[in-house]
RNA sequence: AGCUCGAUAGUAUAAGGGUAGUACAACAGAUUUUGGUUCUGUCUGUCUAGGUUCGAAUCCUGGUCGAGCUACCA
């Protein structure tokens, strides 16, 4: 295989596992074959840091011509669960990529088995019986060098014959382990005699009770790679130390060669992106599920109104290294601004739980008209929408200001704006209750000044969007923002020195959902699921499932940048 | 602590001995019936000390700082 003719190099520079796929090919190893795999563990919800990954392994292979498995990594009965997998295999789906082979490391028991009784034949492993704080004493520490095992040198004979009884279900959890027989005195821990196999009498999602002892990662992610001739096995750092391992284990089986490459794993500024916290966090309650809007897993995301477009370009923004790295949340919003700002009609509503009723004092009673408006300006070919005009519309108590700063553009007693799409108005009188809260504005529309046909020659500044009290079809609006306060929850949480696991919980933003009444433009009732649009002024919203046939819920995925809000703040 | 990995604008990411570039962010202006979009412009960077070299972000050595590893998890 070669890489497509459009030389991809001059596109883009190349991160630096394509720069070592390249060189490859160019080398011949494999015969220039590129094959990859995303290697999910079915024990939680896929999120962003794993879109990074999926997107390097998918990517690298259709751009290089090759493939990618999707390699359920599940060698761990107690954690793992088939309702997993089906999300993790709808989570890829909806990202955009589509895998060679639906693997599960679990298809290779036999096989890792076998390998383990051919390193035992070897004299390179051994049954140590051994309890786990037994072993970790004889392990030593990083300055003191480990000592063996009592069991160290038992026979291949009798190691053989004692692993085929763990595996005949002879033993309880815990009383042996396989172990491969290296260095005890190795600077890298990992090589001080590595457990490879435990014995666990656990139901397991695929195998059900076929086996009582289970493969450690070490003995399996590297045998799975080699087994399907995988070429280049991406993971992340903290995976580095585990490389020399992953090489041993493949010389002395003489397997197929995988070579295993370490790129940094994403960190987002203002959220936590470690299973564990995000465990902790659903079933806390402090969201409503691995699907909330505000989680950074891709259900999260995809409900809050994330395009897989949008997460792919992000994750081909930030580039691939091996420094660490915190992302600025900023740019997947720049990312999916930029996808909705081509693609999404626009709509009015007023996103307020007690909007300003304005009156039109000089709008004949009764009367309604038919605005014709733009869809998206962005989009000469998406048309025009109806919307109705009458004498008493919506607007936001935003959008009015009794005593107005310098440079406020929108209504205030005795100013002009026009109401978008319809007419220029001026706010005339201010109407109170008795609590001094403004209720209604009295105002005059400019008859001549009808949108499209504006003889007035009247140019206001501002322009405001509005609802219809007539027409407005009322919805419940979700106001998502960052689910933390703190920019950087992991790192802080750290620096609290807490011994409480839920210390980071500390750092959460109360303000991270608002959910607000809205009136919206009738043109919006009966939407489906999904549906993405943008609220003039506000941003981009999309349908929630907890929509109703009586009640559309919506989500704000991204706020409109706000210049004036960044204005108002300086001052 | 030992081993390993890393260090380029605010945040990311290029430049592989020869002009430090790009994106996001920020700032200023123009356009605008969204204080949106678009356009133009501006600002800020090679961790440090030596060495090699005509020339170093790049190669070498020491230091500093950061991260990872030290599970019968992956």
């Amino acid at each position: 295989m070669t890489p497509p003719a459009n030389e991809p190099s001059t596109e883009r520079s190349l991160n630096f596992i394509e720069q070592i796929v390249e060189e490859d090919i160019s080398a011949g190893l494999h015969d220039g074959r590129v094959l990859t795999r995303f290697p999910p563990e079915p024990n939680g919800y896929l999120h962003l840091g794993h879109a990074k990954s999926i997107c390097l392994n998918f990517g690298l292979a259709q751009r290089y011509g090759g493939l990618t498995n999707l390699r359920f990594d599940d060698t761990n009965p107690v954690t793992e669960d088939t309702e997993y997998v089906d999300s993790i295999k709808d989570d890829v789906r909806w990202l955009g990529f589509d895998w060679a082979q639906e693997l599960y490391a679990s298809d290779y028991f036999d096989q890792l088995y076998a390998f383990a009784e051919a390193l035992i034949e070897k004299g390179l492993a051994y049954v140590d019986d051994s309890t786990a704080a037994e072993i970790a004493a004889l392990k030593g520490s990083p300055t003191v060098p480990g000592q063996p095992s009592p069991f160290r040198d038992r026979s291949v004979a009798e190691n053989l014959d004692l692993f085929r009884q763990m595996k005949a279900g002879a033993y309880p959890d815990g009383a042996k382990v396989l172990r491969a027989k290296i260095d005890m005195a190795s600077p890298n821990m990992h090589f001080r005699d590595p457990i490879i196999y435990r014995i666990k009498h656990a139901h397991h999602h695929r195998t059900g009770d076929a086996w009582c002892i289970y493969p450690m990662y070490d003995f399996a992610h590297g045998q799975s790679d080699a087994i399907e001739q995988i070429t280049h096995s991406i993971c992340t750092l903290e995976f580095i130390p585990h490389r020399p391992l992953y090489d041993w284990f493949i010389e002395q089986l003489g397997i197929f060669p995988s070579k295993q490459y370490e790129f940094a794993r994403l960190n987002l500024t203002y959220t936590v992106m470690s299973k564990r916290k995000l465990k902790r966090l659903v079933e806390g309650g402090h969201v409503t599920g691995w699907d909330d809007p505000r989680m950074p897993t891709l259900a999260g995301i995809r409900r809050r109104g994330y395009t897989p477009d949008s997460l792919r370009e992000f994750c081909e923004r930030i580039g691939v290294a091996k420094r660490d790295n915190l992302i600025d949340v900023g740019l997947l919003e720049f990312c999916i601004r930029e996808e909705l700002n081509r693609t999404t009609h626009r709509v009015m509503a007023v996103v307020d739980d007690q909007p300003i009723k304005l009156v039109l004092t000089n709008y004949p009673e009764g009367q309604e008209e038919i605005m014709h408006i733009e869809n998206n300006p962005e989009d000469p070919d998406s048309g025009t929408r109806e919307v109705p005009f009458g004498r008493e519309v919506y607007v936001e108590r935003d959008d009015f200001m009794e005593v107005p700063p310098k440079k406020y553009f929108r209504l205030a007693p005795g100013q002009m704006v026009r109401l978008k799409g319809a007419y220029i108005v001026r706010c005339d009188e201010v109407i109170k209750n008795g609590a001094g809260e403004v209720t209604e504005l009295h105002c005059t529309y400019i008859p001549e000044s009808k949108s499209g046909q504006d003889t007035s020659g009247i140019n206001v500044k501002g322009t405001i969007h509005w609802v219809s009290v007539a027409h407005a079809v009322p919805a419940e609006v979700r106001l998502y923002d960052r689910l933390f306060a703190a920019e950087n929850p992991a790192m802080e949480e750290k620096e609290m020195e807490s011994d409480d696991d839920n210390a980071f919980l500390s750092l959460l933003n109360p303000n991270s959902l608002v959910v607000v009444k809205g009136m919206v433009e009738p043109n919006l009732a009966g939407r489906a699921v999904g549906e993405r649009v943008q609220f003039m002024r506000k941003g981009y919203f999309t349908v929630d499932v907890d929509s109703t046939p009586n009640q559309l819920v919506f989500n704000r995925t991204v706020t409109l940048k706000d210049a004036w809000a960044k204005e108002t703040k300086k001052s």
